[in-house]
DNA sequence: TAGATTGTTAATCGATTAACAATC
DNA sequence: TAGATTGTTAATCGATTAACAATC
């Protein structure tokens, strides 16, 4: 179902729009108010045609020869991808890298709060991190169903992943942001997004390795 | 040009085979030394045609009737990847992010050794963190190129990554890992892995607010 | 041998790019 | 008006999926 003109979008485009907020609100703030999809093309190395394109997802039209009106797209990409409107989360494991995401400043612009951590760690249970409480992992499932969370970050090691992945489903959770480098199995009905590091260094790895190929060292 | 029967890969593929490589040493682990793509493709949620064409970019062939040889495989993908032989990295930035990084244990399994972190604060320059001195950001171009380090990591915030970008060039760096949320402008012969966080979340967020518009909230 | 599993060739699908009419 | 820039329709490109012959 679509409202307000918004066209279903590819995951290729809504992975791209987060790069148009950033762009546009900067534009915003060099005071002007009209931009092209040439500019932007040119300033995130993107096709012009391809700009158009997925601004177009957003059900924002652009005036021939002015543009599009920068705020009318910020509101509207930020509508698109729900980020005008706060949703609490939870977040389950506080190693290193449960510690970079309860302090990652991108979450307020993306409509996430995170507004507790979990652990099983003694040690850790009970700390502030960042303004954020940790909590024993047992009370995970039971937390989240009275306090209605939808969107759970697991950033646990591999091996505490799918039962913690269990225990957020039982509590409740509809969409989980998985760190940890498995494949987590869920009911259909629960959203899961694999953020790996290790795919983006493959990436790395073999473009390095054609280059030092090509350079023939 | 190509070694050894290796084919030219897609991204896609490339970003999958880190997944490969968990599961063929678990399978290994547990003892198998063969296997099939239908049983990896449904350990891992992939199509098994899918599996042996992605497969088939490392060169290794598989036994009609039997399946691959795990140990082949592994060893394989490493080698494809360019896992198997150690390569040192710098990292600018130690913010909670960059500690993470710098604790991840993943690195080590992707060839990948961050031998120096770099920052402009005062306070953090000259501290250990998990082993890797804090050192400061105007010596890594002369350091890089001294060290012959081939791999910089970016885990600065938006505003100071161009800046790092433009000496980690200076100093010899061929493949940058971006973390921070900007488009980096670096010579073509140089790599540029963006990583941003932002861009996952976007597509946990537009799901989410499909699945609540099918419910009806 | 018969059957399972492979690698390859062809078909489908989806995303990007190109061409161009519409319009401010 | 003339020209710049848009949105749309068509063409291209690349990746996934299907069909099937080869083979252990």
């Amino acid at each position: 179902m679509e409202a307000m003109g918004q066209k279903s979008a590819s995951i290729q485009t809504i992975r791209r729009l987060p790069a148009y907020l950033v762009l546009l609100r900067k534009v915003l703030h060099n005071g002007r108010d009209v931009v092209s999809s040439a500019t932007i093309g040119n300033m995130l190395q993107l096709d012009a045609i391809q700009v158009r394109k997925d601004l177009a997802v957003t059900g924002i039209e652009g005036k021939p020869k002015v543009g599009y009106m920068v705020t009318e797209l910020i509101e509207a990409i930020e509508n698109f991808l729900g980020w005008n409107n706060t949703k609490e989360a939870f977040i389950a494991g506080v190693g290193n890298l449960g510690r970079a995401l309860i302090g990652y400043p991108g979450f307020a612009k993306h409509g996430v709060k995170v507004i507790a951590a979990f652990d099983d760690d003694e040690r850790i249970i009970g700390q502030d991190i960042s303004g954020v409480e940790v909590l024993p992992i047992g009370k995970l499932s039971e937390l989240a169903e009275r306090m209605h969370v939808k969107i759970g970050i697991i950033a646990a090691p591999a091996e505490a992943a799918q039962a913690i992945a269990d225990s957020m489903v039982e509590g409740g959770i509809r969409a989980i942001w998985n760190f940890a480098p498995v494949k987590l199995s869920v009911p259909t009905t629960v959203i899961v997004q694999d953020e790996d590091l290790a795919q983006g260094l493959a990436v790395l790895s073999y473009k390095l390795g054609q280059i030092s190929k090509e350079v023939g060292v």
